[in-house]
DNA sequence: GGCAAACCTGCAACGCGTTCTAGCGCTGGA
DNA sequence: TCCAGCGCTAGAACGCGTTGCAGGTTTGCC
């Protein structure tokens, strides 16, 4: 009786590698629906897994806390958003201009989903040293996405500007996220923050 | 014999109102000490009502929550900043120069007690709306040693610039919190983007 | 086929933030 | 002078992240 559940009803569906692979999508799917309806304090780990329909084991075997497993989500979620902005690149005729159209899409999408990406963020500044590198990598995506904005034209101190409008980036998100500002006011000071960088 | 500690110590100390600061004060240093020991994880609730010889009702009486408490001590700490940089006005010719020295400065300060600043930033940056008047306060602190350090020269944009630095500043904190980036590290890229964004 | 290792499951248990209860003493106003 | 109410104390209790345990099943290697 007691395997009966996600085994069970995976038993004819794929290697044994492919399920567990499954397995981690439905948690990551999982948490991002928990953090839709209430986020962060809403992603329960209990509420996640049974969601997912694994045991609170298994969820921990693969992220091994809270924080990693909204940080692999926001990380997926950085990723898809590279995707699209790779599919339609940035208009402008500056690259003040175009980091700037970059950086309002982004947080157009951020708007639609406002509890996720809070979620995530506070993940994201949890300042707990195991998910540094989980950390790094979400930063190193967006610094990209910003740097293939400014694209083609040559700037003095390119990766000078770039980390500092990736930290104005964060900052805002962080601010907004905190409660006190507005997804416009976010993509505003970007906006400015990217006129008094860029030519 | 329920009531003897801190009443009976402190009965012949003053009125009743400056006990209640006194053990506000007391709560305060105990967060900073167990902090200084052990970072956020250390600050455990009963433990700082122990060391203050406070009841834990009483410490969420004045703060309430973890978070509140570790802002309140962070207000305490940049206040300080702000009055030790009050008295020893920055150095340098250009404002660039004096922002870097300025934030060269306070970053010297945070390797002294790294735990105590990375404990107090974690609760900085958790994404809890209840939290974020005590943010917004320290914030504006952190914002107006900036920009008095830029002081009497006349700069374009001068609001837009601080709030860059501002969060350059603060997402450098963060970096630096989350354990990728040494104190060092973190003063050069303020001061480069000072040097951006300055003459 | 046999066996160890890797994965899962269900579930109990622990730690710490937070909340709640009951009771006591001081203080300020009627 | 008496009493309402606030500020404090001690301590129990609750919720949720996290860990540990005792199984079962699958896989890869001999």
């Amino acid at each position: 009786m007691a395997v009966t559940g996600a085994q069970g009803v995976s038993r004819r569906r794929g290697t044994r590698a492919a399920e567990t692979e499954a397995r981690k999508r439905r948690l990551l799917d999982a948490a991002t629906a928990l953090a839709a309806d209430g986020g962060y304090d809403a992603v329960q780990m209990r509420d996640v897994a049974a969601r997912a329909e694994v045991a609170l084991g298994t969820l921990y075997r693969h992220y091994s806390s809270k924080d990693q497993l909204l940080l692999a989500a926001l990380a997926h979620q950085a990723a898809t958003l590279r995707e699209r902005l790779d599919q339609r690149p940035a208009r402008g005729e500056t690259p003040a201009e175009r980091v700037a159209d970059v950086l309002r899409r982004a947080s157009r999408a951020l708007e639609r989903q406002p509890r996720v990406m809070r979620a995530m963020l506070t993940a994201m500044s949890a300042g707990d040293d195991t998910t540094a590198s989980a950390k790094l990598d979400i930063n190193t995506t967006l610094r990209s996405i910003i740097s293939d904005a400014v694209d083609g034209e040559r700037v003095d101190n390119l990766d000078d500007v770039v980390k500092v409008l990736g930290a104005v980036w964060f900052a805002e998100l962080t601010f907004w996220s905190g409660g006190f500002s507005d997804a416009t006011s976010m993509s505003d000071s970007l906006a400015r923050a990217a006129r008094l960088l860029l030519p």
